[in-house]
DNA sequence: CGATAATACCCGTTCGAACGACTATTGTTA
DNA sequence: TAACAATAGTCGTTCGAACGGGTATTATCG
């Protein structure tokens, strides 16, 4: 059957009703593919990626703490239930949760030695998912590829926190003000 | 706020742990701000996004069917769960399962009247979907992730079904020979 | 100061994703 | 042809995603 079928090099438009759809498809297919990779290594160690991304946050502001909301907008994906996510991670014992003492509403959420041990436990492993998942492309075509995808959902991102995500860079004070 | 924190050309290599790493969470989130986009349209129909590219296959092999096992190769993400996929779509009655009478152990999926119906009312809102998501992207922009994106799943597909899930190209026949 | 609104988080619930064991049917081989 | 393996799909179960309502705390405003 692999000799019958004529590749065609993609007649375009055949199968796609627009260039847009065509490029979100592949958008999504191919973070399906990646996905499974390092999904595989995280299980191994009873996470998943968006909490294993919690934990890389977390230790980013070590040793300060952040809000169970301002742990959610920093997420790489959204994640409407930061209740649970976190309740599962605290289960595991690698995070703590305690009230902050200044609002009593908010929970501040600090990483624990556990949590730390575990990302270092991971930390090869990420490494490999990446050039598994990607290695195989030149860094040029990985920076294009970069800001294109940043062109991409420029219009989707809430300005206020556009760079909130990539902004886990150690803010040595972290005072709230 | 937005005018004290310096916008800063991007360090590089500050927050993340290689390019690649960068490319794939910047993958990741770019998935998720436009998911949200049409998942909002398709939840109006009470499908999925799996669910509206289920049919959308089924369409393209019309009036043929495709055995689940088939069906669930060509879509865009994997779906270990084929048989509840295809569950709420026929209480929906969106498709028709039969089976086989060749092969006792396959069932065939034909999508029906009301699926293409559903399929019909929908095709406004996912052009205007596509155009929402990545409208805002010129043409050769949309053409070279296109191909970036191409080249990076390339080594994670299976050889066998590399061209399948864009292979719902009409086959006429579709006799199993 | 008291009423009202806004904020931050929690939790009940429903649905889909994922994994694996299981059944039925067909193919293979001695 | 009988035993064994391979295939196609179903189903039990667990976990995470998503939504919405509920509660406690703080801010606002008369």
């Amino acid at each position: 059957m692999a000799a019958t079928t004529t590749v065609s090099p993609r007649s375009a438009s055949s199968v796609f009703d627009s260039l847009e759809q065509e490029a979100y498809l592949q958008l999504w297919r191919t973070y399906d593919r990646l996905r499974e990779i390092d999904e595989r290594l995280f299980q191994q160690y009873g996470i998943t990626a968006q909490q294993y991304n919690a934990l890389r946050i977390l230790r980013a502001v070590r040793p300060g703490s952040l809000s169970t909301s301002a742990l959610g907008a920093r997420l790489v994906s959204r994640a409407p239930d930061m209740t649970r996510l976190l309740d599962r991670l605290e289960e595991q014992g690698f995070v703590r949760r305690q009230r902050s003492a200044e609002n009593r509403r908010v929970i501040d959420v600090t990483i624990t030695r556990s949590g730390l041990a575990v990302l270092d436990t991971l930390a090869a492993g990420v490494r490999r998912c990446g050039r598994d998942q990607l290695g195989h492309l030149p860094r040029k075509t990985l920076q294009a590829l970069i800001a294109i995808l940043e062109q991409a959902r420029a219009p989707h991102e809430d300005q206020s926190t556009v760079d909130q995500w990539l902004g886990n860079r150690q803010r040595t004070g972290e005072g709230e003000a």
